[in-house]
DNA sequence: TCCGCATATGGCATCGTTCCCATGTGAGAA
DNA sequence: TTCTCACATGGGAACGATGCCATATGCGGA
């Protein structure tokens, strides 16, 4: 590999300049040389090359950027990485950032909007090229605007100024999902979120209730079981509704974590499924399909919302499109066992 | 918030000069102020704080770097973040170097050494501060190393020279996963592993030998399905290994991902878990304990390890500890319904 | 012969911060 | 009075890469 014989740590890093100079030409032409672009006469373009990856030059990000080039870096914030979810989505947006040449700078701000805030700060200071967010508040989205970095929002909007937008059509999935319960027959179906603040939470509990209007089948406010964010123990909450509320015959859980409350309180209590309770969750993720019975799951396409997402912000960032864009990806009832007449 | 009226994207971003020229100070003083050390008069810190909140002003994390401080970034290579189990893992290596203010650059390999490489030359490229590796070859780690950055390797170490490690024991897990199934009187273990190319696959399987050394029960090769890197359809593979071994009573599954297809292909076949198979998994995700039975797993500490790495590596950043460190974490065994008498 | 142009190379200012150093003040000590 | 020292401020040189501009040469066409 590179220069043998020089101990352990290097004590200062190889310079354009030194690389010059080991040729003996000057820091202008060897920038030109690795660049690619002026004129470099052949053969010094290759003594050039040669000395470079030699003495193991690795150019300089932060002096790149600071004369105003791209700084190659791209802001990922996230709500919670231990949630699958949000790692499927960070799976996709690396994917294509990296495909692109790109580095991701990830930070999860635990859906607290401060954090967000000074995440998005901290973007600005670095001078990423575009941030990703799945925003908790428009603070950060206004924040990046403003100072004119492309921000890009992934699954859910602020509602902040324009900036363009992927999300997946949660009105749509939570229709499909109710709907598939009501012809099957159930009256009394439970709806069980977490957050309604966000459009998330907002439309999915609208499809719930579009899906009921259309059926002509009455809504009632006791079904709805709305535990606010991050509960302390879900399980707990959703054990005391169903005993308060006996008549249900099917749950639908608004999102993965809910769903996960649900299935283990009906293991708890020995509830068959979907014998005594039909259930239906919102996102489909890998264990959905291994239980007994699989669960029916509206599937979000995430890795592919992440993909998107990137795609959208690096062309605009190649300053592509003019006016802002929002892309909306549809969801896919998937049936298992979970669902059946009551 | 900040100056009203300012059209959409600011043509340029307020540097220190324009704060200064705001208070009518010298770039000097407005950065003693902002830095909180050297000399300025009370009053004027004041003022240049207050300025430097109404322009909006952020620092140039570039410009700070290249003048020889810390870019702040930590390098996080990782080679699969779709596998829960690197996405807890980079939950926990966010969550710390976030609290210690410093962001995280994530990277996906995709267990390619090259990707890897390519990885370690743009961190860097970008001055990480330090480097946080699940290693697929030695390449990256000695590249790094060689540099004078900080790494602390993950979960696999590479083998080359000097560096920390923060790891769980592979062979200690996996002994005690054979262990209970030996003792529950199964004599025909199967295990299945993807790779054994790095110590993780390499323990795992010197565990199980381990374990039946002990117990004097002969090992037989038959009884080993590895399936090489990234096998196309495990299902399959582990369906074709079944077959042709009729008289195995147990599977040890060396990774999540090896569990899930055992799984699947019990399930598939109909095969009675534990009637008919006796299973374990090393690693425990959320389906494990989801399913019916629950699946009897080897849990391992991953969002610990995470964080605990990236402590070591923000001590060695500081420039603490002198001599490298190699902290081991212990696996437990965690026993639900997968596993029963043959 | 002279101009224009493609080719080739180097000098140097620039990006925004930091921090060393020079300069300056007033108070208290010698 | 003069020296010292703590306090306070500004000038300006780095850090490393980039790219504009000046310079130089050789060749073909007018």
């Amino acid at each position: 590999m590179s220069s043998p014989g020089n101990g352990r740590r290097r004590r200062t890093r190889v310079t354009l300049r030194q690389v010059a100079e080991e040729v003996g030409t000057s820091q202008s032409t060897a920038s030109r040389a690795l660049a690619g672009h002026g004129y470099v006469a052949e053969d010094l373009k290759a003594r050039v090359l040669e000395a470079a990856a030699r003495l193991g030059y690795v150019p300089d990000i932060s002096a790149r950027t600071l004369k105003g080039q791209a700084s190659g870096l791209i802001g990922l914030l996230v709500s919670d990485l231990r949630n699958q979810f949000y790692a499927q989505l960070a799976a996709g947006v690396e994917q294509t950032v990296a495909a692109a040449g790109h580095q991701v700078v990830l930070v999860d701000d635990h859906g607290e909007s401060e954090h967000a805030a000074r995440a998005a700060r901290a973007f600005l200071a670095m001078r990423a090229d575009g941030v990703l967010l799945a925003p908790t508040g428009r603070e950060a989205t206004e924040l990046l605007v403003e100072h004119g970095t492309p921000v890009v929002e992934v699954d859910r909007r602020s509602g902040a100024r324009s900036c363009d937008a992927v999300t997946i059509d949660s009105e749509a999935g939570a229709r499909a999902a109710v709907e598939h319960l009501l012809q099957l027959g159930h009256r009394r179906i439970a709806v069980v979120v977490d957050e309604t603040m966000w459009d998330t939470g907002k439309n999915r509990l609208k499809g719930y209730r579009a899906a009921h209007r259309e059926a002509g089948v009455p809504l009632s406010r006791r079904l709805v079981l709305n535990l606010g964010l991050r509960p302390d123990d879900p399980q707990r909450d959703v054990a005391a509704f169903l005993d308060a509320n006996p008549d249900v015959t099917a749950v639908f859980a608004a999102n993965n974590v809910m769903a996960e409350a649900v299935w283990q309180e009906f293991k708890r209590r020995g509830a068959e499924v979907p014998g005594r309770y039909s259930m239906v969750s919102f996102d489909d993720l890998t264990w959905m399909r291994v239980v007994e019975p699989g669960l029916t799951a509206v599937r979000q396409p995430v890795y592919e919302m992440g993909s998107r997402a990137a795609e959208l912000l690096l062309e605009r960032i190649a300053g592509g499109t003019e006016r802002t864009a929002t892309r909306t990806l549809d969801p896919t009832l998937v049936l298992r066992g979970s669902t059946a007449r009551p």
